[in-house]
DNA sequence: GTCTATAAGATGATAGAC
DNA sequence: GTCTATCATCTTATAGAC
């Protein structure tokens, strides 16, 4: 919901003179604090790669607390969109392998800097700003709509069998970056390809 | 390696002037590193809990990233002492279970600050410094553990179910530090009980 | 070995010209 | 709307007295 606002003033003035810079400033945003993680990034950092002079970040975000907000609600809407993009015409065990493949085919990604909500995650746990719930808002739409697929399979236990799928996912992400190893991923996948596979009504 | 080295001068000088301090101050850390995370806690908030001076910290110290260190290398012990634990006196299957409990058993902290050398791991893995794979050293020990446990299961896979183990336990630690919902890992803790039960070999 | 004071540098945020 | 200059603060680290 906080996303539209944001969207709607851009589109408002797709061509104007801020020309995208909003945006631009929160997908540098989003790689810095990916690669370098939120504390370790610096406005300057920020303004830099987005090609915007310091002072001016201020105009687009009070602080950098509301440029944090911006980057988790774009990541909200990566995950609304990841979890329609799996098509209805494919089974629910299809979807469900569809959606692991996502982490596995960025494997190369996450093994070095982690998975992108996974450890933005970790990192605003810990923070006293009033952000440390909104990640979990991340998981939340994937773990709903895994849910919805186990559901469609039969299952009973559809939650717990999601929060399984997310979990085995984020902590075979989270393996990956320790090690620097994408086959740690790759081998992950494979398991819960077959564990989804396996499951029965 | 490392960890030895320290422990001997402590226990050189038992009850000396330094009087445990640097074991203070490690022990300082590492719990401010745990519930804040490693940039967000400064050298004046560890002095402060260990009741040290912060000047002092220098003599023990010679930099924050030394601090860093010898707080991975007390993780390193730790999970060398929790593989130890496990008595050769019970299976292979109630051995990984014990693991598993670890975490359940901590879950209510694990849910507030997330698992500890999880989340170290993660914030250093975007560091620049030469620790970022130091973290990975309590894994694979973890890891390496497991795996032995289920070679003497007869498993040929047993690497891959190491992996798998350590990921989950990891996985569900993070979602559940996220919601900040202790039954997330006992849910997970549960199903990868079940999961040891039913392997055959 | 212990501690105070402070230097040196970085960073979030603001004021105000254009 | 845009941008420069700068303030105020925080944090690592050191110098040097005791």
């Amino acid at each position: 919901m906080r996303a539209r606002c944001y969207a709607l003033s851009e589109v408002a003035n797709p061509v104007g003179a801020t020309q995208g810079k909003r945006e631009r400033l929160v997908e540098s945003a989003r790689e810095l604090f990916h690669e370098q993680g939120v504390h370790a990034t610096t406005l300057a950092d920020v303004a830099a790669r987005a090609d915007v002079p310091l002072g001016n970040v201020y105009y687009y975000f009070k602080t950098k607390r509301d440029l944090v907000a911006a980057v988790i609600d774009r990541y909200l809407d990566q995950a609304g969109g990841l979890v329609d993009a799996s098509g209805r015409s494919r089974s629910p065990k299809a979807r469900l392998k569809a959606l692991v493949a996502t982490w596995v085919d960025q494997r190369e990604l996450v093994a070095r800097y982690g998975c992108p909500m996974g450890s933005l995650c970790g990192e605003l746990a810990k923070c006293d700003t009033d952000l440390e719930r909104e990640p979990a808002e991340v998981f939340a739409v994937m773990i709903d709509w895994a849910e919805e697929q186990f559901r469609e399979l039969g299952r009973r236990d559809a939650r717990d069998l999601a929060e399984s799928l997310i979990s085995g996912v984020q902590g075979a992400a989270l393996l990956a970056n320790a090690f620097r190893d994408p086959g740690i991923l790759a081998r992950q996948g494979r398991s819960l390809d077959r564990w989804i596979d396996s499951l029965t009504s």
